[in-house]
Parts: C-alpha cells; sequence; structure tokens
DNA sequence: GGTCCTCTCAGGGTTTCCCCCTATCGCCGC
DNA sequence: GCGGCGATAGGGGGAAACCCTGAGAGGACC
C-alpha cells in the first residue's frame, strides 16, 4: 500500500496498448507503480518498486511471463502475480501457477472485473477465469487444492485419466517419441509403452494420430 | 470526417481491455464514433455509423475479423479496415488483406505509430508493420495463379517442399498410413517414403506426429 | 548436350510403435 | 489383512515407420 492506500500495482506487457489498456481501467482504483515491456526490465523495476500486485503477460518474448515469477519470487515472495494472457490453454495455466502465480485471468476480463480481481489477489486469494478453475483443480488435485472454490464438471473423458497418464498424453500428443517422454519423465521407455497403452484403451482410441487431435480438440497443448 | 475535422474510428475486439487502450492512446486525435465486441453488433454498427476507419482485431469468436470485413465492404464501400492482430502469421496476414483491409499492424504498436497509421489508412495508403511490409509484398507479386486456389502459398518452409510433396504432408498429417497414401496417390510404398523422408528433412522435424502438429498450427488440415 | 530437379522405385537395415502378457511395490479403503 | 489401483518395469512379437544409398525417366533451363 501507499500513502493514500491504494494497491500499488506493476504491470508487464510487451504490447503498449494493452499496458494502456490496464491503465485506463484500473484507474484511479488503485496505483500505477511502473511498468516494463520486457523480461529484464521487468525484474529489475519490480525488485526496486515492490509493488502489492504484478500483472503480466504470459506469452512474451525472452522466456516469457514465468521468467520474471521465478526470478522475483526468490528475491522478494511478499509480491503477488496475477497472470493476464489471451490464452486460455491448460499447459499455460499451469506452467505459471506453478511458478507462483496466484491467479490467471484472460484478457476478456472486464474493467470492473479486473480490479476486483487485482484486489482479491492482494489479499491472498487465489482468482481464476470462470472456466479455468476445472483445468486448474485437476492438476493440483494431488497437492493443495486453491482456497474454497467450487468446481464445475471436468471432462469426463480426461477424469479417467490419471495424473501420471496426462502426463504422458501431453508430450506424445505433441510428437515425442517414446524414449523422449522416458527422458524427461526420468522413467522407462516400457513404462511410457504400458501408459501410453491405457490411454489409448480408456480414450477408445487406436493411434497416436488420433491422440493428437483428441487433444487439440480438447485444447490441452 | 466529423464536424471538427477529426477523423470518425470504429473499434471491434472483443477484449475491452485492449478497446479501452486503444481508446487512451487515439485520444483526442480521433473521434471514436463507436465499438463492438462480436461480428454481429460490429457490423450493424459500422454500417449505422460509417466511420472512416475501423480498427479491428483478427481473431475474434463467430468468424473474427474477416467475416465483418466482407459484411461491410458489401453494403459500404467506403468504409476502411486496417486490421490489428497480436499475431503476425502470414496467412493471417493474406487472408485479412484479401477480404479487403487497408493495413494490417501487430498490437505492439506504439500510441503515435497507431494514431499515424490510422490517419494514413483514412488518406487511402496501406500500411503494414515494419517486419511484414516485404513479407506481404512478396506474396501477392509472386501470385498469380488460380483464385480458387488455396492460399498458403508464401510459408517460407512450406514453399521449399515441391507440389508432390505438398500433396504427401497432407495424407500423413491426416493420420493415413503409407501404405493408405500410396493407394491414393497410386504409387509404390517406397515412393512415399522417400517424400516423407524429404518432407521432414527439409522441414526439420523427427517423425510424422510432429507433422500433424505442424500441420495443424499452420491450419493446413 | 549437359546440368539440375522432380518423381519414381528398390534393397537392406535400424528404430519405433503398438499390442499381448506378467510382475513388483506402495498406498488406500473396507 | 486383503483387494484394488496406480506407477513402475520387463518379455516377446508383428507391423509400421524411418534412414541410407542408388538409380532411371522425364522436363526445364542454359
Amino acid at each position: 500500500m501507499n500513502e493514500n492506500g491504494a494497491l500499488r500495482v506493476f504491470l508487464v506487457d510487451d504490447h503498449a496498448l494493452i499496458r494502456s489498456g490496464i491503465r485506463a481501467e484500473l484507474g484511479a482504483h488503485v496505483d500505477v507503480v511502473g511498468e516494463a515491456d520486457e523480461v529484464g526490465s521487468a525484474i529489475e523495476l519490480i525488485l526496486e518498486r515492490t509493488p502489492d500486485v504484478v500483472l503480466l503477460d504470459v506469452h512474451m518474448p525472452g522466456g516469457g511471463g514465468l521468467a520474471v515469477i521465478e526470478a522475483v519470487s526468490k528475491r522478494a515472495p511478499d509480491v503477488r502475480f496475477l497472470a493476464l494472457s489471451v490464452s486460455d490453454a491448460a499447459e499455460d495455466v499451469i506452467a505459471v501457477i506453478r511458478a507462483g502465480a496466484r491467479g490467471y485471468v484472460t484478457k476478456s476480463i472486464s474493467g470492473p472485473e479486473l480490479i476486483e480481481a487485482v484486489h482479491r489477489i492482494a489479499e491472498g486469494d487465489a482468482v481464476f477465469s470462470q472456466h479455468l478453475a476445472g483445468f486448474v483443480l485437476d492438476a493440483f488435485a494431488s497437492q493443495d487444492p486453491p482456497p474454497g472454490a467450487t468446481l464445475p464438471a471436468l471432462d469426463p473423458e480426461l477424469d479417467q485419466l490419471t495424473p501420471r497418464e496426462r502426463e504422458v498424453l501431453r508430450f506424445i500428443a505433441r510428437g515425442y517419441a517414446y524414449k523422449d517422454v522416458a527422458r524427461e519423465l526420468s522413467i522407462s521407455v516400457k513404462t511410457v509403452e504400458s501408459h501410453v497403452s491405457a490411454v489409448l484403451r480408456k480414450l477408445q482410441l487406436s493411434n497416436r494420430y488420433q491422440l493428437t487431435h483428441w487433444a487439440t480438440e480438447r485444447r490441452l497443448l
């Protein structure tokens, strides 16, 4: 907080237009203490100005928002991040949450909604776009679920896969060879085969090609 | 022009944040006479208010900016379009220019640049982001073949494939087995192998599943 | 005529994919 | 504790994919 009691917010986005839009929408409700259009200066300025909340784009040249979150979190753990993106791909969401963001909203959010989201993040809540909640909870089911969110119905077919199978599925659907998946996950090729067999059987598919399409349709890539 | 001599501009983008950013950047330099967040109302309002320039996002639910350009151009040919997008993918650019847009800039454009671009469009100029200009001209220079043909003849990577290789690529990316492709094209399996090898080598991919992924991203399927 | 490219095809080899099967270990619930 | 399930791993085998080399026919270009 600054001397007026307003939240101190920092913006990171490589598009000047969008930074401008955010500033216009947030208006007088918060104090925008700085902004950056690329990773390096973002890290530097955030550490210097220690805002309450950093609003940042996930997709940026030079490593993207992930690099910013990781670098800042180590040295200024009190700074909270709200990821802002045009993408609602499950992978992006998971990665950015893993890195330490407290929320993830798409750019279709309205001004008032964004203001509320920023305040909730500052108070320690987790904030997600409506249709993302399921994905996020699903991925973190094994660990600690975010506080007080009711989850919408998950994909019944995706639901019958075990977490490990889903992990393997993502690699396979992207065109990884079995041995590449094995190396990525540090398991044997034979185990990968087992998982793939299980996935194909459960989803009633007959080969990897269909798996790629299945995953693409569900926007898992 | 309106009574003050300012340009009359209309905004179409499904993201409120971005519309807000554009309004903030254009500021007092032009007269924003309306905005829309989806295709239907965009067409209706543009026809009603007949702005000098329409700034519109290429990627939108419900057909995207293309549908707007086509529908409006038929009934109000004096309205000029400047496409605004996060993407600089070749096929997007070409498609939108074909539809009738007079320019294409990415959202990384600065405020002053955008203002100048809008004015130049209004005056009848064509405006393109720096790194797109050469690209677009190349594409149209080398294109005289049949108007009904498929568009992506300008992708530098796709371009290095021979016609036969492209043909084989389409089948392989759809999941056809070598022998199926051979039967479809009435050639031997060995010949299919040769073509696939050439395609993988030229595109620097290592297997057919990455090819599916590659083709899907380029919307070749 | 010579050169280059494309399309065609082949042999022979290695690797990967996909499908059977079994099997161990650990965790959780009844 | 016993059964179920998930993750791990392996054997074996057939089919398909992939790699490398070579080579002939036809066309285009100079």
